[in-house]
DNA sequence: TCTAATATGATAATCTTTATCTAATTAGAA
DNA sequence: TTCTAATTAGATAAAGATTATCATATTAGA
C-alpha cells in the first residue's frame, strides 16, 4: 500500500479505494471486478476511473495486465516475474511461481529482441471438476 | 486444404475462401484481417460468417484461438504444440517450435487438472527495433 | 429434382475499452 | 490557512470486438 504512495501521485478517495482493493489482491479482478466492489462502497465511483487508475498503476509499474483470458483482461499487483495457470471453465486464474528460464533457440530468434516471456497453463481447476463435466 | 473437406462440413463459397486464405497462412490473422481481405474479393463476405466459420473451425480442432493481443483474438492453422513471440509495437506474432516441457511444481499444482501450456516471449521485431525510439 | 438441414448475411445487441470534456479536487506554494 | 495550477473524477459518447437473432438462400444427399 505504501508503494503507492510515493511518486507524485494524487492521492483521491476513488485512488485509494481501487489500490486498496488491490493491493495483496491475488484474484487477478478484470475492472469489471474492480468497479462492481468498490462500486459497493463507493457509489460515485466511475468505470472511467477504473481505467484511468489502472492505466497510471500500469505506467508506475504497480500493476500488470494480464492477457491470458480471451474476454477481458485481467490485472494483478504482484509484478514479479512469474507464470498463471486459469481454470477454462471459471476462468479462475492463479499464479505459479517458478522460474522456468525458457529461451527462444537461437535459429529461432533471429534479430527479434525478446524482452520476457510469460507462461500459460490451462486447464480445469478442482472446484470446476468435482461438479462434473 | 484438404483437411478443411472432409467430416461433414458444408462446403460455401465464403467458407471455401476463408479456408483457403487460411490454409498455410503463418500470420496468425485476427477476424477482421479474414475479413478484410476476402471482403476485396468476394464483396458479399459477412463479419458473421467469418466469425461462424472460426467458431465451425475451432470445434473441429482445425484453428486454435491465440490469446496473447490483449486488443483482438488472433487464429492460427498450425495446430501442433508451439508457442509465440509477439511484437509489442506492431503486434506482429512469429512461432516458435520447440518443447520446453515445462510443469507445474506439484506444490502448486494441488488437484488441479492441467491440459496444457503455451508460452509467450514479448519483445521487439527487427523492423520496429530499427525504426528506432 | 426435391427436401431437410444447415449456412449466409443483415443487423441488432452486448460487452469491453478508449476518448472527450467540464466541474471538482488535490498538492504545494504563498 | 488560502490560493492556484495541475490533475483527476465522472458523465457520457464513441469505438471496436464479438455474439445473437432470424428470415432467406444454399448445400448435400436421397
Amino acid at each position: 500500500m505504501q508503494k503507492f504512495r510515493d511518486k507524485g501521485l494524487k492521492l483521491t478517495p476513488q485512488r485509494l479505494a481501487i489500490m486498496e482493493y488491490l493491493d495483496g489482491n491475488r484474484n487477478h479482478p478484470s475492472a469489471d471486478d474492480i468497479y462492481s466492489k468498490i462500486r459497493k462502497i463507493y457509489p460515485m465511483m466511475s468505470f472511467a476511473t477504473v481505467y484511468n487508475t489502472l492505466e497510471t498503476l500500469k505506467k508506475r509499474g504497480d500493476v500488470v495486465e494480464i492477457t491470458i483470458d480471451p474476454e477481458r483482461r485481467h490485472y494483478d499487483t504482484d509484478t514479479s516475474h512469474h507464470h498463471h495457470l486459469i481454470c477454462k471453465k471459471c476462468k479462475k486464474i492463479k499464479d505459479i511461481h517458478r522460474d522456468f528460464s525458457i529461451n527462444i533457440p537461437e535459429d529461432q530468434k533471429g534479430a527479434f529482441e525478446v524482452l520476457g516471456n510469460h507462461v500459460e497453463f490451462y486447464g480445469v481447476c478442482p472446484t470446476c471438476n468435482t461438479k462434473g463435466e
